[in-house]
DNA sequence: GTCTATACGTGGATAGAC
DNA sequence: GTCTATCCACGTATAGAC
């Protein structure tokens, strides 16, 4: 919206809605080094580089900034992981390889899990925001119902339940996984958690006739 | 600590620890009913009918106030549903009983769910808080450790795998659905969700030879 | 239209009066 | 020991400078 017009090339004015993006991306700086309670107006302005009075020019409120982070990516691109396993070898092996390798993206950047839970808690309280956690399960859940899809038909594996029955149980396991290291933050019973899911999802998979 | 020597039995000075516990009571009745952002210092004197000042004259700080909550009963007192279960049927059907108990209680209360989300959130971001996510992460397994042991006792279950490792498995599985239902709120999915577990988890036992 | 300075109400926390 | 008055920082709103 507010278009603005087309090519704005004001000799030093570069911002517009750009602001928001520096301000968004400011905020998840701040948000990963020292918690969402610290992430206050007036430190994104400054994380940003910008004065405080900045903030209420580009988001009518802060609920609004939680709203633009909250669209964005985040734990959505997870999915960069799963393209790199062979599915050649048996089913428990294989399901315990990709669970790892998300497992692996998550290590890699907790702070992301610790803001984004942060995130949706908040958002779980405040009526305006309420969709924002439901549309972003749905996103997850259909990502991984494709990804299972193509990685059983990859190992030429037939599913003994629904699809996405399958998908819940593994975004709820994966999940719970995370947020319980996030509590202990013991890698190896992580882990072994993991892999005893991998196990258990095995079961629910049959090779499938050739076609 | 500070003693105030055995037996302060003063007339009419009814309050020395008990206000501590009276604004914990009523700091919990803020939170599941406005959200942990809502429960100021001085909404929670309010609730409890004290003037402001009696907060910081009961807790040094409002982490103090936190610390207090995280280490009452709250999510530990589940366990109550599980003695309900009789070991006859089939272990597939039996371990859904068990989590479908555990579900119903969560789902009575799902407030206590998101109060103790929040709770947990912020004591992960603050070092002084770090250690009960902890604490309570180890006492809720060492719950569930003993009440799977009872259950595969009774039922006359083998385990292929550690207990310990299965009870995380357990909490983790729980966990996730519960987060994921916060989201969504669809009763029926969590109730397939959990089901696919129960089927899951059944694969994991074995009958015992009898003994 | 783009940007900034300033003012108001409320939060947690403290000093000091009863 | 109990409570009131007060402090500084926060989110928010608005007036007004470029």
């Amino acid at each position: 919206m507010t278009t603005a017009s087309a090519g704005g090339r004001a000799k030093k004015q570069v911002s517009a809605e750009v602001r928001r993006e520096q301000l968004v991306a400011a905020a998840l700086r701040v948000m990963k080094k020292e918690g969402i309670a610290a992430a206050t107006t007036r430190a994104i302005c400054a994380e940003a580089g910008m004065p405080h009075g900045a903030f209420h020019y580009c988001f009518r409120s802060k609920r609004e900034l939680y709203a633009a982070l909250l669209s964005t990516d985040m734990n959505i691109t997870f999915g960069e992981a799963w393209p790199t396993v062979v599915p050649t070898a048996d089913p428990a092996d294989s399901i315990r390889t990709l669970l790892r390798a998300y497992w692996s993206t998550v290590q890699e950047d907790p702070e992301t899990q610790l803001v984004l839970s942060e995130l949706v808690n908040l958002a779980l309280r405040e009526p305006e925001l309420s969709e924002l956690p439901r549309w972003e399960h749905r996103t997850y859940l259909e990502k991984v119902v494709s990804h299972i899809e193509r990685y059983a038909d990859e190992a030429h594996l037939e599913l003994t339940v629904d699809v996405r029955a399958l998908a819940e149980m593994v975004i709820s396991a994966l999940g719970g996984v995370v947020s319980s290291w996030l509590s202990h933050r013991d890698d190896a019973v992580a882990l072994r958690t993991l892999d005893g899911f991998a196990a258990a999802f095995a079961t629910l998979t049959r090779p499938r006739r050739a076609g």
